[in-house]
RNA sequence: GGGCUUGUAGCUCAGUUGGCUAGAGCGUGCCCCUGAUAAGGGCAAGGUCGUUGGUUCGAUUCCAACCAGGCCCA
């Protein structure tokens, strides 16, 4: 037959026939359908239809409106938008607000960047302009960017934390806090730069060499002396290169588990003791020999001690410059090492963090004596008191050499912190700061604090006992979060910034402050008409419009704080309170929700400790409750081989790039097909794969449509036969939905993903559809088999359509539209569309398994019942040992299966079976694509088989059908067609009628 | 260094209360089809279950240490 022949009855076949192109071409066709969505209103479209549904609140946590998106701000939104499409396919009303963090230091800083030769002279109120337009240009880049990747929200509306609005909303749960007693001011050393005599940021130093002395001082033990030394005298050595904050020692930290040499030293004053790390004994000594050669004879260990011991052992010392002779204490830190100086650490409060934390955790006074413009304070003694630090260290040196405290000293050049516009050197000073507290009582006393009512929360303890209110997905957010709250210190507010929202304090001529939930909310109602932008320009009379000082029940002697005295406080708020006020701000204040909480927060495994937390705690200390009902993480992205994402390592995968090159939905389903409770690996070649997998899963649609040309379900429709593939292929259907929906409920996207994939390669592509290619094909386009197939194909585009969309919006709509008489009943955009419930009768069927025992799993003449899953696995058994055969037949010379034909081998009397097989094998003959299938009784089979699979070259036994292409004894025996099969030449026939 | 966490074929994932030669799909190789055609189908080869110990009759599965990642801290 010649390829001519072979084609002579094309023209009378049912081919596929459909508009839903191949080639994808989402660069083009994807931003057709967005515009399409804006045109009809897609979202207050969906807001309008599901309006009385129940409600599923997402609660957008807002990025930051600095620079374009990257993979992990992709991967966030598009596992929201799933979680919103999800849950509305699934009746929920889901509004989604999204929202931006527009405050804060790296805008500022940007901003000062870009004015950085005018920036000493540039006003706060310049500075604040500039870093509104600078915020409100990225969220509308970064808006424009989310809509591109398909992602439906409130986008004309989205929530805007600079918007007066907003900003006087996260006053009102600030005053709350403030109505609860959980706001206090206190101490805390920041980098303070006396040139401008402001505080700076970590981002604003800038680290250039600097000379300083390098002392080695020694301390007086003066109490239990003799617990350390044999002598009953003993002095402890610090070494620092800051001698100007040896006035603010309070106390001198040890490791707990170091070794603690007490060395007597002979030298030319006489004999002293020594107290150091034996670790650092011998550099120490070392040094001390070079500096003073003469000095120092020799010196022996005489004791030892561990740090723990020390402290356990109640020594205390004498200050070497503060007067008043008390008791300093020792105490322990982890941070000590023996890297460098003497294992002895000199701590100073006021003038170091790890000092500060110290302090708090040792009870220890926050002490700084320095004041703003770089000179001591009054509480020093009288000979340093007005002097400038960097000129105490010499009079403080010289000071100790005095009373014999200075062992030596030698001059260090080291990387020293400068403030980066007037490039001089920075000190730590600690300043006043206003803190939100975690450990007082949230009201009234005797309540719980803000730790342990989040605590019990988290745990489910308390009163919450066997409630456990809080979901963690996955688990173990829960021990992430609650090891971060267990050892959180106080939360520290107050930011020395201009970009930001105002901390509303005012302060009187003698540094008192005023903020009482009133005067909160005086400034709040401002604020809401003008914007924070009035607390820089207005003064605090008009700042406190309506407030009377005198009528607030908080403020115990309102004469010291008349209005026309009042200064406004120059601290703005931490950037996380304001975001960890949108629970209020946005999801009680826009009506998404009447009281908290919400139902999910979808964050980065890092807001654990961020806008996880950092939204807890205010909602609990404002409200009494948790924002959120579940809490869901995802990890982060990370390269092909697991390691981070950095432009050092040019491992970056461009988001914009991807979408420009590919397509927001070969996107999503790479995020869709990712585990994100673990890290998710991205690279070029990951997001070829994800693909692939489109191509597929875009083809196979295809070719349901193309099958469904014809069909129209109100005129066609018809139930498939018992045994038919049909009847199969609807029960995995009716799996998968109920599958897949389980998997979306769960959150588990990337099984859904698996399985719909799974689905379309392997049942739809590879069983099904090419077995009921033929029917659809050759059969009359009437006939019951072929419309039975259409039935089922049809259900099938529909039902995955659907389940899809989430993952696929574009091409899901695309081929929504694109669906042959799809059924009316549906509406318009795929979007407003439920998803379908599973036919439990169906599923019945599909689960049927009897008999479970595998051993049972060849055909056995004696089982009783067996259910339609079983025979099925047994089928497809059947049509798996066929292929290994039929590849076998292959190599011999049968190149088209339809030159083969299926021989079924059973035992004479297995009538059973004999019935079983001829109820099926019209089915296993399109199963194999062979072009017969018989049964053939014989004495007996090998072994223990019940079924043989035989698959035989029929090129000399039988013609081939000109039509079907089948190689069957039926051909020639219909004489109008003497080269068809007998079922083509009556679909002959019928046609010609 | 601390807290939480991950480590099964080249890739993405399964692996049920520890139990028969550790499974899919993709990719790869080979082959077929050319009436889903910049498509479709078939077969096959790929794994010391991160490493090392331990508990057990038996461990990918339980325990410990280590190695290599990730997030958050210090």
């Amino acid at each position: 037959m010649s390829q001519n022949d072979k084609n002579a009855y094309k023209d009378s076949l049912n081919l596929p026939q459909t508009t839903f192109d191949m080639k994808a071409n989402l660069l083009q066709k994807e931003p057709a359908i967005q515009e399409q969505w804006n045109r009809q209103g897609l979202y207050d479209l969906i807001r309008r239809q599901r309006d009385g549904a129940p409600r599923y609140i997402l609660h957008d946590g807002p990025p930051y409106a600095n620079g374009n998106i990257h993979m992990g701000t992709a991967l966030n939104k598009v596992l929201k938008d799933i979680v919103v499409k999800t849950r509305t396919m699934s009746g929920f009303d889901a509004p989604y607000v999204p929202g931006w963090d527009c405050h804060g230091l790296p805008i500022e800083q940007k901003v000062m960047d870009e004015s950085k030769s005018k920036a000493a002279n540039v006003s706060a109120m310049d500075i604040r302009a500039k870093c509104r337009q600078y915020a409100e240009n990225f969220v509308s880049l970064q808006a424009q960017q989310f809509k591109r990747l398909g992602v439906l929200g409130d986008f004309d509306k989205p929530y805007i934390t600079m918007n007066p609005n907003y900003e006087a909303d996260v006053l009102e749960v600030f005053a709350r806090l403030v109505e609860h007693n959980l706001v206090y001011r206190q101490l805390k050393p920041v980098h303070w730069s006396i040139e401008n005599q402001t505080a700076l940021a970590d981002a604003e130093l800038e680290y250039h060499d600097k000379q300083d002395p390098s002392v080695y001082v020694t301390f007086n033990v003066s109490r239990n002396a003799s617990a350390i030394s044999p002598s009953g005298s003993a002095a402890l050595m610090i070494w620092t290169t800051t001698p100007w904050t040896l006035p603010a020692n309070v106390a001198i930290a040890v490791h707990p588990d170091l070794e603690y040499a007490t060395v007597e030293a002979t030298t030319t004053d006489g004999t002293v003791t020594w107290v150091l790390a034996q670790a650092r004994l011998e550099a120490v000594m070392n040094t001390i020999k070079a500096k003073r050669p003469d000095w120092l004879i020799s010196y022996k260990t005489v004791k030892t001690m561990t740090g723990r011991q020390i402290v356990d052992a109640g020594i205390a010392y004498a200050h070497v410059i503060a007067e008043g002779g008390r008791d300093y204490p020792i105490v322990t830190a982890d941070y000590v090492t023996i890297e460098d100086g003497t294992g002895l650490v000199h701590t100073a409060t006021g003038h170091g963090i790890e000092d500060y934390g110290t302090g708090l955790k040792n009870g220890l006074e926050i002490y700084c004596p320095v004041k703003a413009n770089g000179t001591y304070d009054d509480t020093v003694p009288q000979w340093l008191r007005g002097v400038h630090v960097w000129k105490a260290n010499a009079m403080v040196i010289e000071h100790l050499q005095k009373i014999a405290a200075l062992v030596t000293q030698e001059t260090i050049t080291h990387s020293y912190p400068h403030d980066w516009r007037s490039r001089t050197p920075t000190i730590f000073r600690a300043t006043e700061q206003w803190f939100i507290s975690v450990d007082l009582p949230v009201g009234k006393k005797g309540e719980k604090s803000l730790r342990k009512m989040a605590m019990d929360l988290v745990a489910g303890t308390g009163e919450n006992e066997g409630v456990d209110t809080l979901k963690f997905v996955p688990a173990w957010g829960k021990n992430r979060i609650a090891g971060m709250l267990q050892t959180r210190p106080d939360w520290c507010i107050s930011r020395q910034r201009a970009w930001g929202l105002p901390i509303p304090a005012f302060y009187n001529e003698n540094g008192e402050s005023l903020m009482t939930p009133s005067s909160i909310r005086a400034v709040a109602a401002v604020i809401r008409k003008h914007g924070s932008d009035a607390w820089f320009t207005m003064s605090p009379k008009e700042l406190l419009d309506g407030y009377d000082v005198s009528n607030d029940r908080w403020v115990t002697n309102p004469r010291d704080f008349a209005t026309a005295k009042l200064t406004a406080g120059k601290d703005i708020f931490d950037v996380w309170f304001e975001s960890g006020s949108s629970w209020f701000a946005v999801a009680m204040t826009r009506g998404l929700v009447e009281d908290i909480p919400v139902d999910l927060y979808l964050e980065g495994s890092d807001q654990h400790r961020g806008w996880f937390q950092l939204s807890l705690l205010p909602a609990l200390g404002a409200r009494g409750k948790a924002p959120f009902k579940t809490l869901l993480t995802h990890g982060f992205v990370v390269d092909e081989s697991g390691r981070k994402m950095s432009k050092s390592l040019g491992n970056v995968i461009d988001v914009m790039q991807q979408l420009n090159k590919r397509g927001a939905d070969i996107l999503r389903l790479w995020v869709a097909s990712q585990n994100y409770q673990d890290d998710v690996r991205c690279s070029e070649s990951l997001i070829a794969q994800a693909e692939d997998a489109y191509r597929k899963i875009r083809n196979t649609l295809r070719f349901c449509m193309g099958a469904c040309f014809d069909f129209d379900p109100a005129r066609d429709a018809t139930e498939p036969t018992e045994h038919s593939v049909d009847k199969w292929m609807r029960m995995q259907l009716h799996r998968l939905i109920r599958d897949v929906r389980e998997a979306y409920d769960s959150f588990e996207f990337h099984k859904a993903t698996r399985m719909m994939y799974e689905f379309c390669t392997v049942q739809a592509s590879s069983i099904y559809l090419s077995a009921v290619k033929d029917r659809l094909y050759c059969e009359s386009p009437n006939a019951i088999r072929r419309r039975a197939s259409q039935t089922v194909i049809h259900e099938m585009l529909h039902v995955l359509v659907k389940l899809l969309a989430p993952i696929m919006p574009h091409t899901c709509e695309e081929a929504w539209q694109s669906i042959p008489a799809r059924n009316p009943r549906e509406p318009q955009t795929v979007h407003l569309a439920l998803l379908d419930d599973y036919d439990p009768d169906v599923l019945n069927l599909a689960e049927d398994y009897r008999p479970v025992n595998p051993d049972l799993g060849a055909f056995s003449g004696d089982v009783v019942e067996v259910g339609p899953a079983w025979i099925w696995d047994r089928l497809l058994d059947l049509r798996a040992a066929g292929m290994v055969k039929l590849e076998a037949l292959k190599n011999s010379g049968v190149k088209n299966s339809l030159d083969a034909e299926l021989v079924l081998k059973v035992a004479k009397g297995n009538d059973r079976m004999i019935d079983l097989l001829n109820a099926y094998h019209k089915e296993l003959e399109d199963l194999l694509g062979v072009g017969h299938a018989v049964i053939e009784q014989v004495d007996a089979l090998p072994d223990d088989a019940v079924v043989l699979v035989e698959v035989l070259d029929v090129r000399d036994k039988y013609k081939r059908c000109a039509r079907s292409w089948k190689r069957r004894p039926d051909v020639g025996s219909n004489p109008l067609y003497p080269e068809l099969s007998a079922r083509d030449a009556a679909v002959m026939e019928e046609l010609n009628k």
